[in-house]
DNA sequence: GTGGTCTAGACCACG
DNA sequence: GTGGTCTAGACCACC
C-alpha cells in the first residue's frame, strides 16, 4: 500500500492518506485484519511528515475503518470493507456537489458540465472522445 | 452586484468574492469599464470586514481583471471579460479533474461517475428525477 | 500649454502637471506674467478632475511660480524663470538618486547603470546605438 | 537574510522586502530551496508587523519566487534565481525610462544627464570626482 | 513550529 | 468620496 500524494492540490495531505485507505479497503487491497504499514513506513514510502501520517490513521481508527492491535499495529477493521464501500461514491459524491453548486449558481448549463466530464474522463484514461 | 459569502464551505472569503466577480463578468453583469461596488460597499453589504474585500480586489487588479482608477474606485479591465469566460469553465474543470483522477484510481466506472453527476444536478435544479 | 498625463506611472497627477508647468516655464514656453490655462480648461484639456488641476496651481503657488492676478486667474510669477531653470536638473537628480541607491547597494556596477542610462537614451531618442 | 526597511522613503514596505529577497536572491545570497526566514522572525528583525511581511511574501510566490512547502515555510523557487536576475536590471530600467522621458521632453541633454548620472554615482559611492 | 485568514481600526494619498 | 498601507491581535490548519 503505497500512497499517492499531491502537495499542490489544496487537500491535506492527511486526508489524501486517509482517503486512499478507504479507497483500498474498499477495492479489496487491503483485507479484514491485514495491517496497514507503520506510521514511519508510510511516512518515508510517501515522503511525507511523520506525524501527518498519525494524523491520518488517528482520523481512521476514530471512524472505526483502523483497528490497534496491541504492540503489533493497526489492522483494518472487520466492518470496515462494507463501511468503506458504502462510502466510496459518497466520498466523491459530496466533493462534485461543491463543484456544480458553483457551476449553477454562475449560468453554466447542464450541457457544459456533462461535456466537461466526459472529456475529462476521456483525458485521464486515454479513450478517445468518441 | 452583490456577493453570496459562505463563512462555512472552506473556501476564503476574498476569494469567493473574486471569483463572484469574476462570474459576473463573464455573464455581462459587470460591463468592461462599469465600476465594481467600492469596497466599503461590498463589505457593509456582504457583511465581512473591509480589508477583505481590499484582498479580493488586489488579487483581481494583479490578474489583470480590474483596473484602478485613481481617487474613483476600481473599473472592469477591457480584456476582462475574455479573461473570466475563459476561465469560468477553466475553473470548474480544473476541480473536476481532481475528483475524477481521484475516482479512476479507485475503480469508479465511467458510468457511475456520470450518473452521480446527473442526480447532483437534479437534486441541485430541483429537477425530477427520472 | 498642455500637459501630457500618465496615470499608470505612480507618479501623482497634480505633481505630473506642476512639473510640467515648471518645465514649461524653464523653456520659456510659458513667460513671465503670461496666463497659465484656468483650472477647467487644464482639466479638460488634460482629462484629469478639476480639483487635481486646482492641487497643482496651490502647490504652485505655495513655491511662488505662479501669483494670483485677483479676478483673470494665475500668472508666471517674476522670479519663476530664474528659479525654474534652477530647479530644471534638480528635479531629475533627485529621482536619479533613489534608482541609483538601490542599484548601487545591490551589486549593481557603474558599468550596468551607465549601459542602462545610454541604451534607454538612444530608445527613447531614436538615436542609432554606435 | 536581514531586511534594511526605510519607512520614510515613500516606498510600501511590503515592497521593499519583496526587492530585497529578490535581489537576495539574484546575488546568490538565497540559494533555491533554501528557506527564507520565517514572517515572524522576519517582521521581528525588521521591526515591522507580521501581516506586513506575510503580504510579501504572498506577492513572492505569486510571482513564483517563492514556494509554500507546507507546514515548514517558504523557499526558493527552483527557477527563481534566473526570474530575479532578469527582472534586477529591467526594475532599474524602467524606472529610469519615466526620469529620461520626462528630461527628453524637457529639452535636457544626453552630456547633462550622463554627467548627472556620474556625478550622482560618485556622490553615493564616495568616489572622489575626477 | 509554520503560513493563512479574518477582523478592527488608524492613517494617508488622491480626486 | 475612493483605494492603499500598516498595525495589532485572534484563530485555524498543517506538519
Amino acid at each position: 500500500m503505497i500512497c499517492q500524494i499531491d502537495t499542490n492540490n489544496g487537500i491535506p495531505i492527511y486526508e489524501q492518506i486517509s482517503r486512499q485507505v478507504k479507497f483500498a479497503i474498499a477495492n479489496g487491497s487491503l483485507l479484514v485484519g491485514e495491517h496497514v504499514p507503520s506510521v514511519r513506513e508510510m511516512a518515508t514510502s510517501a515522503a511525507v511528515n511523520v506525524n501527518t501520517v498519525a494524523r491520518a490513521y488517528r482520523d481512521l481508527q476514530a471512524q472505526g475503518v483502523l483497528v490497534s492491535i496491541r504492540g503489533t499495529g493497526l489492522a483494518v477493521a472487520s466492518d470496515a470493507p462494507e463501511k468503506c464501500r458504502r462510502e466510496r461514491l459518497e466520498m466523491i459524491r459530496e466533493r462534485l456537489r461543491y463543484i456544480m453548486r458553483e457551476a449553477i449558481q454562475n449560468g453554466v448549463t447542464s450541457e457544459e458540465i456533462h461535456s466537461l466530464v466526459r472529456s475529462e474522463w476521456d483525458a485521464l484514461t486515454g479513450e478517445p472522445p468518441p
